[in-house]
Parts: structure tokens; sequence; C-alpha cells
DNA sequence: CTAATTTCAGTTTAACTGATATCA
DNA sequence: CTGATATCAGTTTAACTGAAATTA
């Protein structure tokens, strides 16, 4: 009745994108999340640290739409970064409602660090690909995410 | 000092494997579950229909194994499937300590139906590929999913 | 007035842990 | 005895929600 007979093919499942999606997405993650850990860091720190280096100064609310992290979490992940000097927070002159978030110089030198963190990590997780291989997944998951409007791409 | 000047590129964060997988992993997580909910159902009750037809009649904790679900949402799991007529359960009499769990005629009949429903949502979540790189999306993550070892794969 | 921003306190949900009872 | 199984109760964690205070 349940003819299986081949003990290897897991049948839909396995194949199904989205599962191989969430498996590969979950390996990533805890490789990278285990990287910054080691590292003394977490996920959301190198995201704004990464996010004010490529857009230059920016407020609160500015830092979440790009990082896509919550405008809730994003206090508590600021007043940590703060506090380790890696970056300033002051009340914008112009519009007394916003804080100013600057990259210290503490903050570039901790990046700098983290990138090579995260490079480690990333070729660590791809290492069964060519660099064809891997040029060619990148591209597909941005046409993906970039179909589907990820606000935070 | 920021030297932006570019307003698209968004730095490292937007190339990173790992996050365009947490990304892509997001949204086809959610049009998927969103295609569940609408039908009734939830992922788990996917997982545990398809793996029943796929393998056969299973123990509890080998459906486990093999879907990746916690011994322990397993359970409610199968309350639910089996209060649905979708799955009997019943001791195992060669070893008292284990459940058999069954498909039924109806969970065959769910099971198709909802293989429907998440294969309108795979080609919704994979619209902008081609078929040659839906196929070879599907390889890649095959690859980074096999290479490291996901036990449920 | 409405709307944006920062902050805090609390909620939700999936995933997991520990303990218990049963049986091989 | 150890080890596997099913079950339940409770924990953890990330992500999110609501509301207050402030300012445009």
């Amino acid at each position: 009745m349940s003819e299986n007979g081949d003990g290897e093919e897991a049948g839909r499942l396995a194949a199904m994108p989205s599962r191989l999606l969430a498996q590969a997405a979950g390996v990533a993650g805890r490789i990278v999340g285990e990287g910054l850990a080691a590292a003394g860091a977490h996920r959301y720190h190198y995201a704004v640290l990464a996010t004010l280096e490529a857009f230059g100064v920016s407020s609160q609310a500015g830092l979440s739409r790009r990082t896509g992290l919550d405008r809730s979490d994003m206090v508590a992940t600021l007043a940590a970064l703060e506090g380790a000097g890696l970056v300033a927070r002051e009340v914008d002159a112009r519009d007394r409602r916003r804080n100013v978030v600057t990259l210290t110089g503490a903050g570039r030198a901790r990046l700098e660090e983290l990138d090579g963190v995260l490079a480690q990590a990333q070729a660590a997780f791809l290492v069964p690909l060519s660099a064809a291989e891997r040029a060619e997944l990148v591209r597909l998951l941005g046409v993906l995410v970039r179909h589907h409007g990820v606000r935070w791409a």
C-alpha cells in the first residue's frame, strides 16, 4: 500500500523551493550567528554598522527602514552600540524629534573586523559551490527578492 | 565624509548570500503560509501528510525525524489531523511505545488538494524565474543543504 | 489638527526544553 | 539497568504591537 521501495528520495518536500530556502537560510543564519556571537556581536549590530557606512549618517527611523529592523529593536541595538562607543547618537538640531546616528572611528574599525567574520561565514556556508555558482545563486535570489519588493533590499 | 552619491546600491548587506536567503525564505514562507491558511491548513499539516505519503506508515518519532518537526509539536499536529479524520493513530501492537500513524483516504484527498495549493504558492514565488533558472536554484540549494547535512533533507 | 520620531512595555508565535509515564 | 517513545507543561527568542511623549 505504501510502495516505497526507494529509501532515498524524500518526496515532494525534499525538492520544494520554499522548503529548501528555509533550510538553506537556517543553516546560513546559524553559521553567521555563531560567527558574530564568537566575535561578541549580533546580527543587528552588523546590520546597523554596515548600513551606516553604506548610507552615511541617519536617523533611527531611517536605519529601521534600511535595515528592516523594527524601530523598537533599533532602540536597544543603538543603546548597545553607543555604549560600546561604536556609534554616536545626538538630537538633530534641524528636527528635534530625530536622533542623528553617526559611525565613530571605533565603529568603523569594528565594522571592518566584523566584515572579516561575515566573509568567513559566507565562505563556510558556500563552500560546496564554485565561484560561478555562488554568483548565480546571488543573482537568482536577487531577482526573487527584488521582484517581491522586499522593502529593505 | 559619507561619500554616498549613489542612492541605489545598498552596500554589503544587499548582496550578502545569507541575507538574500533570509529575505527570499521569508517571502516564500509568507506566500506558502498564506496559501495554506486560506485552505485552512498549516505548514506542519502538509509536512506530515506529504511525509506519510512519501514514506508510508510511520511512528510519531519517525515523522518527527523526517519532517524536522519537534516531537512535541508533532503531538498537537497529529491530534489536529486525527480530529479531522486525515490520519489514523493507534498503538503499535509490535512495540507498544509507538503509535502507528496512517494516512486515511480523506488524508490522501486532502494532500492532493494541498499539493495544488503548494504548487500555486511555489509558482507565485518563482514567477520572475525561467524554468531553467528555477531548476538551477533548486539544484544549488540542494547542494548547499546536503553539504551541510540538514537532518531532514 | 495630523504626522513623524523615539522610547518603553507588553504580546505573539515558532521552536525548543524538561519532566513524566510507559514500554523494549 | 539503559534507551526509545508519546505526552504535557513551560521556556526562550525574534519579531512585532500599542501607547506615550515630543516635535514638525
